[in-house]
DNA sequence: GCAAGGTC
């Protein structure tokens, strides 16, 4: 018998809970990769559009594992247990497996262990209705991706590539794939809106009243026009004294963080810390390598049999100590459980003040203020007076308890102002009125941590995945990065228009919508995986030839 | 030399 298993965490988790413990083997993630076959290596001598109908073939990416594990399964004795995760991916994984042990022996026996996550009585249950067969459902939609993502990959970024050293522009490589172009996309619609964007003047009267020997400033409504707005001044300018119309003030929570996964990670690291997604994903895999966080990508944020109290034991002998109320613990969950590992948290502590040091101190930040903290409360108040009939108003908030921002500081709200309660019918004194000439401004330019989220929203990449497109488009020169901000390069805008000339769903985000649309076919068997793969290449490769005849007209203009 | 998806 033999269990193997997508990774090695997996199969320590089955060694312990299954007695006798059956052997093992842990992979790292797929053994096989599609591929077309080596005559289709050539770029000069194949025109990029035969690989719409060309083979694929399965290639050995990891042959160290490969040729451990095809010598384990030539010695198998009794049956094969595919205990890959629980997912699409890893159903394909498994079939990956089943394709070296049916070369390796002339017959396989196998089984599906499925589980949802490595707790110890959830893999005993599942040891005991192994399934007798893989999901094909699944299998035939991860190769679906694979395939699809290949053949458009490979011919796009061939013909755009030759296209522009044919015209003897110099670049390396002129990429295209379904999910890094549309994160340049992104980038590009933004740029689009900050260039277009015409600002327009308005006015604002704002005065300055002495609330019970405190300064407090109230506003007028935007008023578009000059000379309207230069009357309302002059009507109020000598007021002494404003009435108070209404002030309402009112308690409320500001809630404590939820249980860290890996997209909520990264989205507030890349703003605390200023570096890209990916970088931190690889600094983060790193501490979890060497045993100071839990595993770093989890789409989890509720605990399920969570050992709080070893945690809190752990901090309570670092700097955070004095937030650990030792004994005290009511986590807030969230919704999420990808079934298969907790959020994350800190192992042991990692006191060095370096990068990973900063990720180790937000991770256990969090962490504690999520499980060992308070709310935070606050009060947040609205003043609307007039000056003659001139209404004015403002709004503010301010902190009362601190709560888990003690520990958490990152996004502690500025700019809070305190405010005396007041009366309706209340005279505030006029200090000073001013008469204001405003402009409309732009929206800025998106954060690495604005795109991870529009990526999230727009389901493009995976949590295992999503950080590496924003480095990608840096990496090929279609963008760059600015004052934290992403820039787009000529190049990238100049990509984006001429693939947008030619279709629009060459480059916005129904180009990723497109391909889980089949997957979800394929998945439920509406159609073949033959049928899918031949639709969503025709597809494609109708688009491929206007855009290589739109290339041909204008001579290429990138 | 192309993609996106696993995992280290």
């Amino acid at each position: 018998m033999l269990v193997v298993t997508e990774k090695g965490s997996v199969a320590i988790a089955i060694s312990k809970a299954i007695s006798p413990s059956p052997k093992t083997f842990a992979l790292k993630g797929h053994i096989l990769d599609l591929d077309f076959p080596e005559e289709y290596n050539n770029w000069r001598t194949i025109d990029p559009k035969e690989l719409f109908k060309a083979p694929v073939k399965w290639v050995v990416r990891d042959f160290k594992t490969y040729r451990n594990l095809k010598e384990v399964l030539k010695n198998l004795n009794g049956p094969l247990i595919l205990a890959t995760d629980n997912d699409y991916e890893g159903e394909l994984i498994a079939y990956e497996v089943l394709q070296l042990a049916k070369s390796a022996r002339n017959q396989v026996k196998y089984m599906r262990m499925r589980f949802n996550s490595t707790a110890t009585n959830e893999l005993r249950d599942a040891w005991t209705r192994l399934e007798p067969d893989l999901n094909w459902g699944w299998v035939w939609k991860a190769y679906f991706r694979s395939k699809f993502d290949l053949v458009t990959g490979a011919t796009y970024t061939r013909l755009l590539t030759l296209s522009a050293r044919k015209n003897r522009y110099p670049y390396k490589l002129l990429s295209w794939g379904s999910c890094q172009i549309p994160t340049l996309w992104f980038i590009y619609t933004r740029e689009m809106e900050i260039r277009n964007f015409k600002p327009e003047t308005y006015y604002e009267l704002k005065a300055i009243l002495n609330v019970k020997g405190v300064e407090v400033e109230v506003f007028s409504k935007p008023i578009k026009d000059r000379s309207q707005a230069i009357s309302l001044y002059e009507k109020v300018k000598d007021v002494k004294e404003a009435t108070v119309s209404s002030f309402e003030s009112e308690f409320f929570s500001e809630h404590r963080p939820l249980p860290t996964d890996t997209d909520v990670m990264l989205q507030e690291l890349t703003k605390i810390l200023g570096i890209s997604g990916a970088k931190i994903m690889s600094l983060a895999e790193e501490l979890y390598a060497d045993g100071f966080i839990s595993y770093p990508r989890t789409q989890t944020n509720m605990w399920i049999r969570m050992n709080h109290k070893y945690v809190l034991d752990m901090l309570s002998n670092t700097p955070l100590s004095k937030y650990v109320r030792s004994g005290v613990f009511q986590p807030k969950n969230g919704r999420k459980n990808d079934n298969a590992h907790p959020p994350i948290y800190p192992v042991k502590p990692y006191l060095y003040d370096d990068a990973k040091g900063k990720i180790w101190s937000y991770i256990a930040r969090r962490y504690v203020a999520n499980v060992a903290s308070k709310d935070a409360l606050l009060k947040r108040w609205r003043l609307d007076v007039h000056l003659k009939d001139v209404a004015m108003n403002n709004m503010g908030r301010y902190i009362i308890d601190d709560g888990f921002y003690e520990v958490f500081p990152y996004f502690k709200p500025k700019d809070l102002s305190q405010i005396p309660e007041v009366k309706p019918g209340e005279f505030l004194p006029v200090l000073k009125v001013e008469l204001m000439e405003k402009k409309t401004k732009p929206p800025s330019r998106l954060t690495e941590s604005d795109l991870l989220k529009l990526l999230e929203k727009n389901g493009i990449g995976t949590d295992a995945t999503r950080h590496e497109y924003p480095s990608k488009i840096i990496a090929r020169g279609y963008a760059g990065k600015k004052r934290k901000t992403f820039i787009i390069t000529q190049l990238g805008e100049r990509l984006i228009q001429l693939l947008e000339n030619v279709n629009g769903q060459l480059v916005t985000p129904e180009t990723r919508r497109f391909v889980e649309q089949i997957m979800g076919e394929v998945e439920l068997g509406k159609r073949t995986v033959d049928e899918a793969l031949n639709y969503a290449l025709n597809v494609y490769s109708d688009l491929y030839a206007k855009l290589e005849a739109y290339i041909r007209s204008a001579k290429l203009i990138l």
